[in-house]
RNA sequence: GGCGGCAUAGCCAAGUGGCUAAGGCAGUGGUCUGCAAAACCAUUAUUCCCCAGUUCGACUCUGGGUGCCGCCUCCA
């Protein structure tokens, strides 16, 4: 099977094809650090994480590198108004996210390069800008000269005169066209500089991405990322830098992702409606956020709100409970398994296969997800109807359902956990919650079911609600009954 | 103003030129149970924003309209 990729620069599902067999060079634009990350960032790695993981289970060598930009305006602005440096300022901030990607249970790229650590290249990349007159000097500064590129605008769909029309933007002598984008800017006294050809100065924000690109993998590569807004101007304008100075083609397929809303509005600290990774995750496990994530498309905008978390949640439940069944299966219940229906069966054994049609689809997670449900549904069906004439075939039909619905998930990095540990740790989580002793528990379900025998309803139901009123609930079942805190 | 995207049941969300329009959450009826819970079964869009067109046939393609969102300034 063939991945099929959604291509930006084409608007269309292309069939991926690497440059060099078996092998996807795939660069996503990290973050500026100067805060902590929010949703919108954690859906930005999962996502890419998630592609990584799945290329590389379909056979890539994946060299996955996202950068850090760790100089910029922000960055000054931030680090002033905290009374540090620019660098003690995103190397906290670098930190910060480190260790969220570690909660997220996200794998680390390959190579997670540091504008600052790049200076020569940005700085060459620029003399070959020069040299080639796509670029001019105005009084420290340099700027791309966007009217020499005549495929400028080819991502986003624009052109300049339309983009000019707009007029939203700002007026600056220096440049030969308000279009114009800076590849190095002057410090100001005080700010961080580098020596450059061009007086102290430091890097603009797009170049450090077409220069580090440019190192670790060459001047045409296989795939780059990163969220919608980074369309225009960023992505545009590294295309300009880097084919202008290189000639050949930057980049085969642009893999944009959508974003995460709060009622509809995009989440951004421009508009401060923005919840951190550190926050959510207080509230909701890693899992249930990817859940989250993958249950739509990665295109697709995803509205945030605590109910869709709560869906997601049950549906991690939903999952790990099947699972732990699925598990808690023995030699003991052979002879109490059912003949697997053969509709029932073909979609057991085809799951792999659709799991895997659903991903080579531009990565379509949900309809990937759906597919699980689904098995996941007919493995219950299975496990609950537990008549006689069973064969040790069905058991292992289930057990291998099981595994490949684990192996799937694990790519979503998701049921990363010991299905049965995983009930029994959220069981024991709610065990603190709850104010009355197991012990308690356990004599006052004896004393129940004495009265149930006894066939004194009334005491049964008396006991009944005493439990519901500490969140205790009971299931009665064939094995005795047991009993679990209510969420 | 320019450009791009989206519109599918109460909510979330896949998908396809003709086969039952996935799946999750919530709801309803049932099985099970002394009653419950869990689980399971059944059920919930004769229809996919509106209007034209192409077609033997469109929710899926084309054109127009409406609504929402995003980008054009920093942004994942």
């Amino acid at each position: 099977m063939t991945i099929r990729i959604y291509n930006t620069k084409t608007g269309k599902k292309e069939d991926l094809q690497t440059i060099k067999d078996g092998i996807v060079n795939l660069y996503v634009c990290g973050i500026t650090a100067y805060d902590y990350c929010h949703l919108g960032h954690a859906r930005s790695t999962i996502v890419f994480d998630m592609i990584v993981k799945y290329l590389r289970h379909s056979g890539y060598k994946v060299n996955f590198v996202r950068n850090f930009t760790d100089i910029d305006d922000k960055i000054i602005k931030r680090a002033a108004e905290q009374n540090t440096t620019t660098e003690e300022l995103s190397t906290r901030f670098i930190q910060a996210f480190h260790e969220d990607m570690i909660s997220l249970g996200n794998i680390s790229p390959d190579i997670e390069p540091l504008a600052t650590e790049h200076i020569p290249e940005i700085v060459n990349l620029i003399e070959a800008l020069i040299d080639r007159d796509f670029a001019y000097e105005s009084a420290g500064d340099v700027y791309f000269r966007v009217n020499k590129f005549k495929n400028y605008g080819q991502l986003s769909g624009r052109n300049l005169d339309d983009m000019q029309a707009g007029a939203r933007i700002a007026i600056n002598d220096q440049k030969e066209n308000p279009m114009d984008f800076a590849l190095w800017k002057t410090s100001k006294p005080g700010e961080p500089m580098w020596d450059s050809p061009w007086g102290e100065g430091r890097p603009g924000w797009h170049i450090e991405c077409s220069a580090m690109a440019k190192k670790y993998f060459g001047d045409t590569f296989d795939i780059h990322g990163g969220g919608k807004d980074l369309i225009f101007p960023h992505h545009e304008n590294e295309i300009a830098q880097s084919e202008c100075a290189s000639g050949e083609i930057f980049v085969n397929t642009w893999i944009h992702h959508g974003f995460v809303t709060i009622k509809d509005e995009k989440m951004s600290k421009s508009l401060g409606n923005f919840l951190t990774i550190r926050e959510m995750l207080e509230k909701y496990s890693a899992e249930t956020l990817r859940l989250f994530i993958f249950s739509a498309g990665y295109r697709t905008p995803l509205d945030f709100s605590d109910q869709a978390m709560k869906d997601a949640e049950a549906g991690v439940d939903k999952i790990y409970n099947c699972l732990a069944t699925v598990a808690s299966l023995d030699s003991d219940d052979l002879g109490k398994l059912p003949q697997i229906g053969k509709k029932d069966q073909t979609k057991l054994s085809n799951l792999e296969v659709r799991l895997q049609a659903a991903m080579d689809n531009d990565f379509n997670t949900a309809q990937a997800l759906g597919y699980v449900f689904d098995a996941v549904k007919t493995v219950n069906k299975i496990c609950t109807n537990l008549p006689d004439s069973a064969k040790p075939f069905n058991l292992q039909i289930l057990k291998e359902s099981g595994q490949t619905i684990t192996k799937f998930m694990n790519i979503l990095g998701l049921i990363k956990q010991n299905p049965q540990h995983y009930v029994q740790e959220k069981q024991d989580a709610l065990m603190a919650s709850i104010t009355i002793s197991p012990t308690e528990i356990e004599q006052l379900i004896t004393e129940r079911n004495q009265a149930r025998t006894d066939k004194n309803w009334a005491r049964a139901d008396e006991i009944r609600d005493l439990l519901l009123e500490h969140n205790i609930e009971m299931k009665d079942g064939a094995k005795g009954t047991t009993w679990v805190v209510r969420t």
